[in-house]
DNA sequence: TACAAATGAACGAACGTTCGCTTGTAGCGC
DNA sequence: GCGCTACAAGCGAACGTTCGTTCATTTGTA
């Protein structure tokens, strides 16, 4: 047990592994530092060697999610990126489908901060959505309107909205635990939702 | 301090009020009893005397939302009660706006039991969910399509895909603290989500 | 007089953090 | 190649608080 830095790491990974696990089954308050050291196979004094204090160790988490969240490699990224016209509109709900399942601990995080800390982390999240869109699809989106292939509304709202509900419905059923909330599979859930955010609920 | 039922009563509404507060803004673990106590005026004991425990405490201010939550006056119950065609979408905006607003405690309980507790509570609200608005609205709904003023798409997905925009969009905002999460006035999102709704981002 | 409401001291357990100590290897002079 | 040193990594007892709950007791009407 000694500078060996892969061992080092691997006691760190350790450590972040069980008190992600607590913290995201029983809260902030509700995980005790002997339980992460217990979890993570270490000792409660070396907890402090990594990490100075227990909001700590809980930023750390979060801070090593949102890197890996706000990546340019995620599904929904790429899906984004790649947006070419309304007929991709599953492929954003098989991509928030996937970053559900993948980040859904982190999900759980940012409801811990939400709850029981200042709650700062979602507000970050959501902040610049709309700017963001804006940035990296306004042109695009402008350019599809030009050849007539949108309607009146404004389509940034329109795709924002989209993506929330696709996120939203997987969030529900992944992380609130609900199942089937539409009553049909995620892949006919997708299909629908694309449908209603295509053509309307108007007659045509 | 005797047998005054209105007295008691107005002790037990003290001792609500001030753990609704702390539980909102500090979580369940994070909550003391003596601050219970503190912020309620009440001695630490009395606490027992209405209810036995910490958690059977946050369990009845849960119980007591939920009734008045899932009552028939509720603005949003009264505006699926009263939806007749998609014009009234606006009015499904400016209910769930409401019932944000009014019910914001509540969904932040609903947050702390997701987080610290069983989180049950969360899954029973959705979980039915489906089912409820084809009781409610599929009658009315068919008859709608019969007469030729709905398009193709499953209209009990396409209102609930609806309900659920409003009501996270002003959860955003409200619990999560986010401003103007679309860059327009409530208003403004109300409208700008129900033409979406209605007529679709495809041209017409 | 009877008894629910109200009190605050007391209990044992668990909390986050500190601290003195041991362990074990990396880097160094030889 | 070999001991030696320095020091990060690891340990668990201990500290002072705070926790949820209990309980003997007092208070104040019905």
């Amino acid at each position: 047990m000694p500078p060996n830095p892969t061992a080092v790491a691997e006691t760190r990974s350790r450590i972040h592994a069980s008190a992600l696990e607590l913290f995201t089954k029983r809260g902030f308050h509700g995980t005790g530092m002997r339980q992460i050291a217990r979890g993570a196979e270490v000792s409660l004094g070396n907890l402090y060697n990594h990490h100075k204090t227990k909001k700590a160790l809980f930023a750390a988490l979060l801070e090593e999610y949102e890197a890996e969240y706000t990546a340019p490699d995620t599904p929904l990224a790429k899906a984004l990126a790649s947006f070419k016209d309304l007929s991709d509109l599953e492929r954003i709900g098989e991509a928030s489908r996937a970053m559900i399942r993948r980040f859904s601990p982190y999900i759980r995080l940012i409801y811990v901060d939400l709850v029981e800390l200042e709650g700062g982390h979602i507000r970050r999240l959501f902040g610049g959505m709309r700017q963001r869109y804006e940035e990296q699809l306004g042109e695009r989106l402008q350019k599809l309107r030009d050849e007539g292939l949108l309607g009146d509304v404004d389509p940034i709202t329109g795709l924002m909205t989209a993506t929330i509900s696709y996120f939203y419905l997987f969030n529900i059923q992944q992380i609130f635990g609900v199942t089937k909330l539409y009553g049909v599979s995620d892949k006919q859930a997708i299909h629908d939702i694309a449908e209603i955010f295509r053509w309307g609920l108007e007659p045509r």
